[in-house]
DNA sequence: AAACCCATTGCAAACGTTTGCATAGAGTCT
DNA sequence: AGACTCTATGCAAACGTTTGCAATGGGTTT
C-alpha cells in the first residue's frame, strides 16, 4: 500500500528461503516441496506480492504477450467504424487470455516497418496476430521471413508463406449467389472492392454461381464503408434506374448503406430487391428488415488464430485454416 | 535476419563508442554531440537494431504502456457485442499511440483483484484506464488508493476519489426528454437499468424534464442488450397494448431492439412512437429509419482520458471531466 | 560400511538497459 | 601559466528475475 515495493528477494527473506526457491515456488515448480510451495504462495498473496514482469521477461526471454496489429488501409479507413473488425479483436482478446497471454494492441503506424525488431527482438511480444491482410501483404511476409511468429486473419486460400486463418469466402460468395437466385433475383449487384483478397474470393464465388445459372452480375467497386455504398446506390438509381433485383454486399455495414438508399427511394426490401450481407454483425439481427447475411464464426477464428500462433512459439509450423461459414436467412431476402 | 540478435553493446562496438553513448544517442540525449547521435541512429537503422524493451523497462522503471481494462458485468455481458464500447477502446488506442504509449488490453478476469500489484508493481503498465464503471466501483477505488495512476470512463458526476471522464448524462437525459416532448410525445418509456451509474443519470435527467412538463415516464429496467429490449417491448405490447408514444433508450443497441419489435407489430416509427437512443454508433446513421440519438464524443473522451492519466504519471492530480453531448435528430423522431 | 541416489534447496551468473559520477580534452578567463 | 568552465564520452553499478550447477542430507543398495 505504501511506496516501498516488495521484491522477490524480500519475499524470500520473509519466508526464510533463497530467491531461487521463492521463484520456483511461485511458478509451481515441482522441484520444490509441495508444502514449501504452498507456504510461499500464501505469503505472496498476503503481502500482495507480484513479480516484476520486466525483470522476468528480460531474464527468461519470454514475454507472454501477443501483439495484435490492426492492419488498416489508411486511405479508405475501413477503420474503427466497422463493428466487425472490433468484434474480431474482442474475440481474440478472450482467446488470448484463455491461454494465459496478454494482448498488446497495436496498429501499423505504431509498430513501424520492422515488426520483427519492434515486437520480437524488442521483447514486447512473443508473436503477432495481424488482423486484415489488406492489399499489401509484403510487409507481413517480410516480418514472417525475419522470423516473427505470426498468423493473419484474412483469406486462407491466398498464396502466402505465413499461415492465414479466415472464412471460406469463395463458398460464402456461392451461398449468397444461390440464395439470391432461389429468392428470385436474376440481376445482381456486387458491392465491394475485389482487389481486397477476401472480397475478391467472395466476388469470384458469387460470379461462378451466377454465370452457371446465366444470371447477370454487375460489379460496383466501392470502399468498405456504408457511406460509399449509400452513395453508390443512389448514383446508380439516378443514372440507370432500378434495373437490378438483388444485392450482394461485401460486408453488413455496406449492406446497410445500400438498404438505406433503397428504402429512401421507396424500393421495397425484399420485394423489389433482395439483399445479402457478410459478417453477421449484431445489427444484422436487430435491424428492420433484419439482414440476411453470411455469418463468420469470429470466436472460432480467434481461437484458431491464437492456437496456431502458440504452435509456432513451440517451434512448429502452422498451416492455413479455412473456417466454415453459414448463410443466415432473414427478412431482407 | 538470422537468429543472433544485436544488442546495444554490439551496436556500440560497431560504432566505436561505449554503450552509454549509444544509449544516449538513441534517446536523442543532447549530451551527445549531434553528429555522433545521427551516426549511431543511422547505424541502428541499417542494422535493424531495436532496444530490448524488457531490459529498458527493468532499468528505467518505466514501461510506456497503458493498460485498458474492460470492466464488464459478467452477468449481463454487455460485452463485446455493443459496438460502442469497442469504439471507445479504438479511440483510446489512437490517443494512446499519439502520446507514444502502447496499449495493453485487459479485462478484469485477467488482472485479478490487485490491479496495483499486477499492472504497476508488476511493471506491465504505468497506468490504467478503466472502461465501464459498472456497478461495483470498490475495486477501482481500491486500486486507486493503492497508488495506481488511474482514470475511468463513466459518469463524471458520481462521487469518487479517482477521476472520471464521461458525458454529461444528465443533460443528455434532459435533451432527449425535451426533444420527445417537442415531437409530440407525452407518454414515454425509459429503457435501461438506472442502477448503472451513467444510465441512472440519464434517467434522472429525463425524469426531471418530463415531470416539469407533466408528461409521464415509465421505467422498463432491462439489460444493456438489444435482445432484452426487443423482448421487453414485445411483452409490453402484448400485455398493455400501445399506450406510449415515445421511447428513450439508454443505448443505440437497445433502441434498435425496441424499434425492431415495434416495426414487426406495424407500429410506425416515428409516427406512432418516437425513439431516441444514446451513443450515436455508426449504425444510427445508416439504419432505416435512421436513429435520433444523443452523441457522445468518444474521440475527445479518449484524448481526455489519456491526458489525465499522463498528468498523474507526472505526479499531479487530475480531476473529473464532463464532456458535452449533442442531440442528433434523425428520422426516428 | 562404502557407494550411490533422490529430493530439496542455495549460489551466482546471466539477461540488456539506463544513469550518476568520473574523466579527458579544449577552450576561457585572470 | 594556472585555475576554471564546458562539452563529449566512458565506467560501472544497479534494475529483479530465472536457471544451470553445486551442495546437503537422509535413505537405499551392494
Amino acid at each position: 500500500m505504501t511506496g516501498n515495493k516488495l521484491t522477490l528477494a524480500g519475499l524470500a527473506k520473509l519466508a526464510g528461503v533463497s530467491t531461487s526457491t521463492a521463484s520456483r515456488a511461485l511458478h509451481n515448480n515441482p522441484l520444490i516441496k509441495a508444502e514449501t510451495r504452498q507456504r510461499i504462495q500464501d505469503l505472496a498473496k498476503t503481502h500482495n506480492f507480484s513479480l516484476n514482469a520486466a525483470a522476468s521477461r528480460l531474464r527468461s526471454q519470454k514475454t507472454n504477450v501477443i501483439a495484435v496489429i490492426l492492419n488498416l488501409d489508411y486511405e479508405t479507413e475501413q477503420s474503427i467504424d466497422d463493428p466487425f473488425l472490433l468484434k474480431v479483436v474482442g474475440d481474440i482478446n478472450q482467446a488470448v487470455n484463455q491461454q494465459g497471454y496478454e494482448l498488446l494492441l497495436s496498429n501499423s503506424r505504431m509498430a513501424g516497418e520492422d515488426w520483427y525488431g519492434y515486437f520480437v527482438a524488442g521483447r514486447r511480444a512473443d508473436g503477432v496476430i495481424v488482423v486484415g491482410q489488406g492489399k499489401q501483404q509484403t510487409q507481413i511476409e517480410r516480418a514472417f521471413a525475419a522470423g516473427t511468429p505470426l498468423v493473419a486473419w484474412g483469406d486462407p486460400s491466398s498464396e502466402s508463406d505465413y499461415p492465414v486463418v479466415g472464412s471460406d469466402n469463395f463458398r460464402g460468395g456461392q451461398l449468397a449467389a444461390t440464395h439470391l437466385l432461389e429468392k428470385g433475383a436474376g440481376r445482381i449487384l456486387f458491392l465491394g472492392d475485389p482487389d481486397h483478397a477476401e472480397i475478391g474470393e467472395r466476388y469470384r464465388g458469387c460470379l461462378g454461381e451466377l454465370e452457371a445459372a446465366e444470371a447477370c452480375l454487375e460489379l460496383l467497386p466501392i470502399d468498405l464503408t456504408s457511406e460509399s455504398a449509400y452513395r453508390a446506390i443512389n448514383l446508380r438509381l439516378q443514372s440507370a434506374g432500378l434495373n437490378f433485383d438483388g444485392v450482394f454486399a461485401c460486408s453488413d455495414m455496406v449492406a446497410f448503406g445500400a438498404m438505406k438508399a433503397l428504402k429512401e427511394r421507396y424500393v421495397s426490401v425484399p420485394n423489389d430487391v433482395r439483399i445479402v450481407g457478410f459478417d453477421n454483425i449484431a445489427m444484422a439481427e436487430v435491424s428492420y428488415p433484419s439482414l440476411t447475411t453470411i455469418a463468420q464464426n469470429t470466436r472460432m477464428a480467434a481461437q484458431s488464430l491464437v492456437s496456431k500462433l502458440l504452435i509456432q512459439l513451440e517451434g512448429d509450423k502452422a498451416c492455413a485454416e479455412q473456417l466454415p461459414i453459414e448463410l443466415i436467412c432473414r427478412q431482407s431476402s
